[in-house]
RNA sequence: CGGGCCGUAGCGCAGACUGGUAGCGCGUCUGAAUGGGGUUCAGAAGGUCGCGGGUUCAAAUCCCGCCGGCCCGACCA
C-alpha cells in the first residue's frame, strides 16, 4: 500500500472529546472517526488491526473446536421473553419497529438466537460436544457511551456458546475456551489475566472474566500477589475487615439522643466518638417494589452485585427519602433494624456475633448503644453483602491488593437456563429427555483493540505488536521525486518485501522526514525502513525498530533483515 | 435519570463578565525557499457563532426554551 493511496488522517492534537490515551491515540492515529456518540467509521488502518485480531480469534476458536456461524443482529422480542431476558436487559435493548409497527431488537447477544437454534437442531446425545462462535456487530443502549470503542452502542464482539451432555462435559468445554482464550490474548501481545466474576444478568453458575491491567479501566480487581487468587471486586471476598467486630460483654440496650447526627462519620466525632466499625449502617432498599433492610458495618460499603445474589434478583434501588420516612417512620441518619419487622432484614456476615454496637434508633435525632445483634435483630438473615478492601487478608492468607482492569472477555458456565427457558433438549443415551448444558464466551473485538492501545504506546504513538500492525513495516523515503535514487531503491524495496510476503506500507509523500517519522510512529508500525540520501551514499538504509534503537543495514541484506525482524 | 461544564472555521481554543464590522494556533490550497525529526516566508480559501424565540437602534455576547456533546454519579451481558 502507498500513503498516498489510503486514507490516514493523522492529528497533532488530540480532540477534547478522548479522555483516556487510548481514545486519544485511535482518533490522532487516524484509525477511526466518530460518527455520534458510541458510533464509529473504522478507517483502513483501523479496520487491518481489527481484521488481524479477528484472524487470530478465528484461528483459536477453529483450533480449539469450535464452529463459526453468522447470526441476525436483528432479533424477534419473542425469544427473549421466553428466556426472561426481555425486562431483564430491558434497559440495554435497542428497540426498533418495522412498517407494519411490528417490534424488533438489535441483538445485545446471542444466547436467545443459538439456543433456538440448538432447540431445533440438536436432538441427540450424538450431536455433543458441539460449540458454535460468531464474530458480529452488537449493540447495546448504553447509558453512557464512553472511552471511545471502550464503551459503545455498537460494537464488534465473538461469541462463542457451547452445548453439552452433562455439567462435567460442559466443563471440559468451558476449560477449552478458558484455554484458547489465554492463547488469543497473548498472541494480541495482552497481559490478559483471568478473574474469578459475578455472573450478572447472564446468569448462570459461575464466570471468569479476562482483564488486562490499566489504571483507565472501568473494573476493580481484587487479587494477591502470589497469583493464587484475583476476582473482580463484585465478586471478591476476604476473610473480613482488619478491625475485627467486638464482641463485647452484653449490656441492656440504651436509646440515646443523637441531636444532628446524619452520618457514620458524625457519629465517629466528638462528642459521641464511636468508631464506623462499632456502628450498624441500615440501608432501605425496594427489591421488585419490595422494601428490604441492608445491614452493613458502619466502615464498610454495600456491594451491589452481592446485594443481587443475596436479594435473588437484579431489580432492586435504594428507596428515596419518602419512602424511607413512610416505611421507617424515620429518616436517614436515624434508620435502625432493632425491633423492627416490617421488611426483610439482611445482615453483612461481619456483623453476626457483634455486640456493644451503636445503630439508629428509628427515630428521628436518637441512636440505640450496647446493640447486640443477635439479640436485638432476630429477624435478621446473615449474607455477604460488603465489598472488600485493600489490605485484608484473602481466604488463603496473603493481602489482597486492589487495581484497575479492562474486561476483553467474559466466560460462563451458564448450566441449563436457557435451554429450560426454551425447551432445547436432547436424547440421552438412556433415551431421557434432558435440557442441554450450556456455556456461552464473550469476547469484545473492539475493545480489545482498544486494550492494545492502552497498554502499547509511549509519548510518540502507538506501538503494535506485530501481530496485530496495521503494517509490519513502513518504507520511508526521503525523497518523493521519481527520478531521485533514494525513491528508485524505495520502489523496488517495495516490491520485493511484498514478494517476500511482507506487509509493507510505502509512505510515498512529499513531506518532509519530521513529519513522515512522526506519522509512522505515532500510527505504530513495528519497523520503519528508511531511505535516504546520506546513508544510502554509504550503501546502506535504516532499519527502525518501534521503540528500538536504529540501525544501518546494507541495501541488499534489508530484506533478510526484515524477515528475520518479524519472525522474530 | 440526577449534578456540573460546554457548543464560535476540519481540529484545538480566545472573544461573552462590560452588547457596537468574527479572531488566534494547527490543518487545507497557491507560490517560493528549505530538505534527516511536525521547517520558514508570502498569499488565499474556509464560519447560518448548535437551533428557535425574546430584550435592544444593535446580540457570538443579555434572557427563555429546545437540541447536541463532555465530565461525575446511577447503570453496565
Amino acid at each position: 500500500m502507498r500513503w498516498t493511496k489510503t486514507l490516514i488522517p493523522t492529528l497533532k492534537e488530540a480532540p477534547a472529546e478522548a479522555e483516556i490515551i487510548s481514545h486519544q491515540l485511535l482518533l490522532r492515529a487516524g484509525l477511526v472517526r466518530k460518527l455520534a456518540g458510541g458510533l464509529y467509521t473504522f478507517l483502513p488502518m483501523g479496520l487491518r488491526v481489527l481484521r488481524k485480531i479477528e484472524a487470530i480469534v478465528r484461528q483459536e476458536m477453529d483450533g480449539a473446536g469450535a464452529c463459526e456461524v453468522l447470526m441476525p443482529a436483528l432479533q424477534p422480542p419473542e425469544i427473549w421473553r421466553q428466556s426472561g431476558r426481555y425486562e431483564q436487559a430491558a434497559q440495554v435493548l435497542f428497540k426498533v419497529r418495522d412498517s407494519s409497527q411490528r417490534e424488533w431488537l438489535l441483538g445485545p447477544t446471542h444466547e436467545e438466537v443459538i439456543t433456538s437454534l440448538a432447540a431445533s437442531e440438536i436432538n441427540s446425545y450424538r450431536q455433543m460436544p458441539v460449540t458454535f462462535y460468531q464474530i458480529q456487530t452488537k449493540f447495546r443502549d448504553e447509558i453512557r457511551p464512553r472511552f471511545g470503542l471502550m464503551r459503545a452502542r455498537e460494537f464488534l464482539m465473538k461469541d462463542a456458546y457451547s452445548f453439552d451432555i452433562s455439567d462435567e462435559a460442559a466443563q471440559a468445554s468451558y476449560q477449552k475456551m478458558y484455554d484458547a482464550y489465554v492463547r488469543i490474548f497473548g498472541r494480541c501481545g495482552l497481559k490478559a489475566f483471568p478473574v474469578e466474576a459475578d455472573t450478572g444478568v447472564m446468569g448462570g453458575k459461575f464466570s471468569h472474566e479476562f482483564m488486562v491491567p490499566a489504571q483507565t479501566g472501568e473494573c476493580e480487581v481484587a487479587y494477591t500477589e502470589d497469583g493464587q487468587y484475583a476476582a473482580n471486586l463484585e465478586k471478591a471476598a476476604s476473610r473480613g475487615p482488619l478491625t475485627p467486630a467486638p464482641a463485647l460483654a452484653e449490656q441492656p440496650l440504651e436509646q440515646f439522643p443523637t441531636p444532628g447526627v446524619r452520618t457514620i462519620e458524625d457519629l465517629a466525632a466528638a462528642p459521641y466518638h464511636t468508631p464506623g466499625h462499632l456502628q450498624i449502617k441500615t440501608l432501605v432498599y425496594l427489591a421488585e417494589g419490595k422494601p428490604v433492610l441492608l445491614l452493613l458495618r458502619g466502615d464498610d460499603s454495600l456491594n451491589e452485585a452481592k446485594a443481587a445474589a443475596a436479594l435473588g434478583t437484579g431489580v432492586f434501588r435504594p428507596a428515596t427519602a419518602e419512602e424511607i420516612a413512610s416505611l421507617m417512620g424515620a429518616h436517614p441518619g436515624s434508620l435502625g433494624a432493632v425491633g423492627f419487622d416490617k421488611a426483610r432484614v439482611l445482615a453483612d456476615e461481619q456483623l453476626r456475633g457483634a455486640s456493644g454496637m451503636t445503630t439508629g434508633a428509628n427515630v428521628d435525632g436518637f441512636h440505640f448503644r450496647h446493640v447486640c445483634v443477635s439479640r436485638d435483630i432476630p429477624a435478621a438473615v446473615w449474607k455477604d453483602l460488603r465489598t472488600v478492601r485493600e489490605g485484608e487478608e484473602s481466604l488463603h492468607g496473603p493481602p489482597l491488593k486492589i487495581r484497575r482492569a479492562i474486561e476483553v472477555g467474559h466466560v460462563f458456565k451458564l448450566g441449563t437456563k436457557y435451554s429450560e427457558a426454551m425447551s432445547a433438549t436432547f436424547l440421552g443415551v438412556d433415551a431421557q429427555r434432558r435440557p442441554l448444558v450450556m456455556g456461552c464466551y464473550g469476547m469484545g473485538i473492539t475493545r480489545t483493540l482498544q486494550a492494545i492501545i492502552e497498554s502499547s504506546h509511549d509519548q510518540n504513538g502507538i506501538i503494535w505488536p506485530i501481530a496485530v500492525a496495521p503494517y509490519a513495516v513502513c518504507l520511508t523515503p526521503l525523497s518523493a521525486s521519481a527520478e531521485s535514487e533514494v525513491m528508485q531503491v524505495s520502489e523496488r524495496l517495495y516490491a520485493q518485501l511484498g514478494a517476500a510476503g511482507v506487509e509493507v506500507i510505502m509512505d510515498d509523500r512529499d513531506e518532509r522526514p519530521g513529519v513522515k517519522f512522526k506519522d509512522s510512529e505515532l500510527v505504530g508500525f513495528p519497523l520503519r525502513i528508511a531511505v535516504g540520501e546520506k546513508s544510502l551514499n554509504q550503501g546502506m538504509v535504516e532499519f527502525c525498530p518501534r521503540g528500538g534503537t536504529k540501525e544501518l543495514v546494507p541495501v541488499d541484506a534489508i530484506i533478510g533483515r526484515t524477515l528475520e525482524f518479524l519472525r522474530a
